[in-house]
RNA sequence: GGGGGCGUAGUUCAGUCGGUUAGAACGCCGGCCUGUCACGCCGGAGGCCGCGGGUUCGAGUCCCGUCGCUCCCGCCA
């Protein structure tokens, strides 16, 4: 009999005077010397019980040797508190148990740190997880998570997709991040690898004529982790047959609106759609949070001819100037903040940061005003949207960089002017994204999303000649400034697969030894297909409230890929490496 | 691989300009308490100040190194 059992049917006091049996945890023990009261607590929720040392000696004298979050079994009658005892901040408030007998079922040690401290480390927390997630919001964030994977599953379901399961040890494929190796100890010498999405397998699937096809799947990758990174992470994969990027879209947005709306919030369709040039030029960021403005102006034509050294110098280099105005910052900032700005976009690459401040009484004070025309004040005052009171910030240097310190700083300056519609869902797909970047350490291009995104269709010419001008069917699904989900329509035919792959320096030679399961199958009739997979774990979080994925994960990794809970990773016996024909190199000194 | 932050009692944190006995709250132990719900009151135990060097008459405090955690960059098709 738990909590939930006594909020069944009608609650509170229909079910007064009636003797019942509860178990749970001590969450709370309040000992008067006479009367004791413990908060019995379940997954459901708490209620007080009452021990009397008059009514129950024994039971009393057994509670008051309880340690915190200790098991216990407690019968007793179901009582109506008086109306001067009520607690309205419980569900159960209303009544109490009072305790006939008292059984210990399982003792607890002194706790390594307590169940209502919010601010515990987190590398304690995750050692000693079993408690951890034993408070109401490790529980509340897992029925989140419950909840959104129960309604994408009924989302899909109700529209035919077929939940179908991919292998999770499979082959390496090189390219992307790195892979999980799997020693095959049939195969001396040879690997498994755990898979980094099932990217290829669902395009088999579709080849395979199961044309609406979800998973929810596990998926690794063998880099450094973040707040929002981990090693192992979950996503739903979905992918669709004889379809256009706007039917995978119309589906995605459909589906995320479905989530939402069963996490009890609106949101607002269709999605914003933004070209992905668009998306840099205006914020200078690929997954822009839209929940405040501090949109980019380019100002670069204005300044070419500018006697500010600086700009005029970006500008002949070849490089750009371009700016964005913070309202109300003229009397918020001191001459120091306007140094720490300059000092954090010299962290980003940049040289400094120029700034025009424009004074509630209309007038322009800055350093470099002198420097300037009045038609080019004007040109930064309204590329940067700039008012009376606002301060205009200035980048000049090669596009990429400007656009590195500016994306750094808009969501800076938001969040430290509190510019930030904190309780908004600002959905938005990017879209048209390149098909290829360039690899400057590796000099060559590679896939800017991955090597089956189908290039548009106008743009295949281009593929030998330009490859940096070829737009893709890529597209990302960006919830206030959180990539939350990624895909794209597929290559579907062999001849063009291969070209693209010799793009991005993968011989035919080489992509049949290493794609040739994927090129075979696209030689066999591949219908037109596309998809996406939006990350169940950042669902989660911003469901949640959370920034950091390990709070929606019931057993996640620290930073460093260790398990403080298990120990793992951990040596394992040179008999098992012997098996697998492996040894380890000594380390060098 | 690189940069920033943190590391003091079981936990969360203070600890001034380097100063002799390192504190608080919660937890724990003991006592009192019959209507609390963060119960209250009295008392107590509990410290390799992450670790190793150094500077100094003297180091939790300053310096060097190292380890751990964390955030970010690189990386993450």
């Amino acid at each position: 009999m738990s909590y939930r059992d006594l909020m069944c049917g009608d609650p509170r006091l229909a079910r007064a005077g009636e003797v019942l049996t509860m178990s749970g945890w001590v969450g709370r023990r309040r000992d008067h010397g006479g009367l004791i009261f413990i908060d019995l607590r379940d997954r459901t929720g708490s209620t007080q019980l009452v021990l009397d040392p008059e009514h129950a000696p024994a039971a009393h004298a057994a509670a008051h040797e309880l340690r915190l979050e200790s098991v216990v079994k407690a019968r007793g009658s179901l009582v109506p508190r008086s109306e001067a005892t009520r607690n309205a901040q419980l569900a159960t408030g209303d009544v109490e148990l009072l305790v006939d007998e008292l059984e210990l079922l399982a003792g607890a040690e002194v706790l390594p740190f307590q169940l209502d401290d919010e601010n515990v480390d987190e590398a304690l927390r995750i050692t000693h997880r079993y408690l951890d997630l034993r408070r109401p919001r490790m529980q509340e964030l897992q029925e989140i998570r419950l909840r959104a994977v129960r309604s994408i599953r009924s989302f899909l379901d109700a529209r035919g997709f077929l939940d179908l399961e991919t292998p999770t040890i499979t082959r390496a494929t090189p390219e992307g991040a790195r892979d999980f190796l799997v020693p095959a100890r049939l195969s001396p010498g040879s690997f498994y690898a755990l898979p980094q999405s099932p990217q290829l397998f669902k395009q088999l699937l579709m080849i395979g004529g199961f044309d609406r096809y979800y998973q929810i799947a596990r998926c690794w990758r063998d880099e450094a982790q973040r707040a929002d990174r981990a090693l192992e992470f979950t996503q739903l994969d979905l992918e669709m047959s004889f379809v256009e990027r706007e039917d995978v879209l119309e589906v995605a947005e459909q589906l995320m609106a479905q989530v939402w709306r069963d996490a009890g919030h609106e949101v607002e369709l269709p999605f914003l759609r933004m070209p992905h040039a668009e998306a840099i030029r205006r914020f200078a960021s690929d997954k822009p949070d839209l929940r405040y403005g501090l949109e980019i102006g380019d100002v670069t034509e204005a300044v070419r001819e500018s006697q500010f050294g600086v700009f005029a110098g970006a500008v002949a280099a070849g490089g750009t100037v371009r700016c964005l105005s913070v309202p109300g910052a003229a009397e918020r900032l001191s001459r120091k903040d306007y140094d720490e700005l300059a000092e954090f976009a010299k962290e980003w690459g940049g040289k400094g940061l120029a700034y025009l401040i424009f004074e509630a009484d209309g007038s322009v004070r800055s350093p470099i005003a002198k420097f300037l025309t009045p038609a080019e004040i004007d040109a930064i005052r309204e590329a940067s949207g700039a008012e009376p009171g606002s301060v205009a910030l200035i980048a000049a240097d090669a596009a990429p960089v400007v656009v590195r310190v500016l994306g750094a700083l808009r969501p800076h300056l938001a969040a430290r002017f509190e510019l930030v519609d904190l309780g908004a869902w600002r959905f938005l797909f990017v879209v048209d994204f390149p098909l290829f970047e360039w690899n400057e350490d590796e000099r060559r291009w590679t896939a800017a999303h991955h090597a089956f995104t189908a290039p548009l269709k106008e743009h295949e010419a281009l593929l030998e000649s330009d490859p940096g001008a070829v737009i893709s069917e890529a597209y990302d699904i960006v919830l206030n400034g959180q990539e939350m989900a990624s895909g794209s329509i597929r290559i579907n035919r062999a001849d063009l697969q291969t070209r693209v792959l010799s793009v991005i320096g993968i011989s035919p030679e080489d992509a049949e030894e290493r794609f040739g399961f994927l090129l075979r199958g696209l030689r066999y009739g591949a219908p037109p297909h596309g998809g996406i997979a939006p990350g169940i774990d950042r669902i989660a979080m911003q469901l949640g409230g959370t920034d950091n994925l390990r709070e929606v994960v019931p057993f996640p990794k620290l930073g460093g890929g260790a398990d403080p809970l298990t120990g793992a990773p951990a040596p394992v016996p040179i008999e098992q490496l012997d098996e697998l024909g492996l040894q380890i190199k000594p380390k060098k000194p």
